[in-house]
DNA sequence: CAGTTATTTCAGTAATTACTGAAATTACGA
DNA sequence: TCGTAATTTCAGTAATTACTGAAATAACTG
């Protein structure tokens, strides 16, 4: 390997953190160096800057790719691939999010789904459907959430982000108008 | 292995995204098997339930422990020692949240702000760095509102979830009242 | 079309991670 | 203290995952 040695360190710490992200370690490695290069590069420069084979880097990059983690570009008069990170760190994190949650929530939420169709045929059975249930609707609450904050444009979002708790403040203040005006008209019965 | 079906799908669903999650499959099958056994199992209820070794019983246990998964019990006149998962789905949630953000995202918090101090030698450095600082800072935006959020009760939490993006329209509502108490005053000068 | 360059595939191997069984340690109870 | 039950450790092995090099395929060019 034969990078700045920032650079070098970046790249390093992402192939060592990919066993922690689901990916391996040559796949953290290429989305480093894609991410913080300037230009696009081609799959034998990554051969070069990282030192692993050609095939490795094949594989690696569609990876990458099923990921969307990664952009595909064309020089012109010239016909090989070349590769790049969007430049949006929010869209990156909004395609990480994605795809995180495609691959690890989405199927426990559909296996949880049928399970909880079905009969149960003992105690154990119904007391495990319970919990399951529980563990359904908690995360479809968080899908929603999810699929909820996602369609806003990326600072709306840095917005909420930066209010933080402080939002629940204002639902109090919400609160106290909305009880504020009810209790003039119409007080609660409770 | 020998258990009522539903539980059997639940817990070999575990298994096989045990590794999407960044655990194994033994681990999350005992995981899986605590969630919905409403008493403590002892670990060989455990090894009985799921046909697998002692040894590997304990190693999976203790790291449910270091996850902060699991709880350990002790029933009067027994000094074997059993295990459960929390009741609460929303405390999981947070311990889950916690331990993640630990083990995948402190790391690289912790190495971008080392690299970010140091002095570029080079244009590549120097862009590199740019890179580094804006996934630093959306890193950092990210865990503060982390930090803000998860000090919340559970059901402010609740609510802040089930509003999601609705509470734009309330910052859009103040953001009027606020932008019409200021033109009464002292309008903008842009 | 033949030759050249770029990319992918894949069988074999290397490296890593998961699991087991036997032995060691710990924690009681008589 | 000795014996027994519970748990842990760990060396060895099994299973899985990652990586390579060679061969195949695809995409162009003259």
């Amino acid at each position: 390997m034969n990078l700045p040695p920032l650079v070098q360190s970046f790249v390093l710490h992402f192939g060592e953190m990919g066993s922690r992200w689901g990916i391996n370690r040559t796949v953290g490695q290429i989305y480093a160096l894609l991410y913080v290069t300037p230009e696009p590069l081609n799959a034998d420069q990554i051969v070069e800057s990282l030192g692993i084979s050609r095939s490795n880097v094949s594989m690696s990059l569609r990876e990458l790719q099923a990921w969307n983690l990664v952009l595909l570009k064309h020089l012109p008069d010239d016909r090989r691939d070349f590769f790049t990170t969007p430049d949006d760190v929010w869209q990156i994190l909004r395609t990480l999010a994605e795809e995180r949650k495609k691959r690890e929530v989405d199927p426990t939420l559909s296996v949880l789904r049928e399970i909880l169709m079905q009969q149960p045929a003992s105690d154990a059975e119904r007391h495990a459907q319970e919990r399951m249930a529980e563990m359904h609707g908690l995360i479809e609450r968080l899908t929603t959430w999810y699929d909820d904050v996602k369609k806003l444009e990326t600072d709306r979002l840095a917005t909420l982000l930066t209010l933080g708790a402080k939002v629940t403040r204002l639902l109090e203040a919400k609160d106290k108008i909305v009880s504020l005006g009810r209790s003039k008209r119409s007080p609660d019965k409770a």
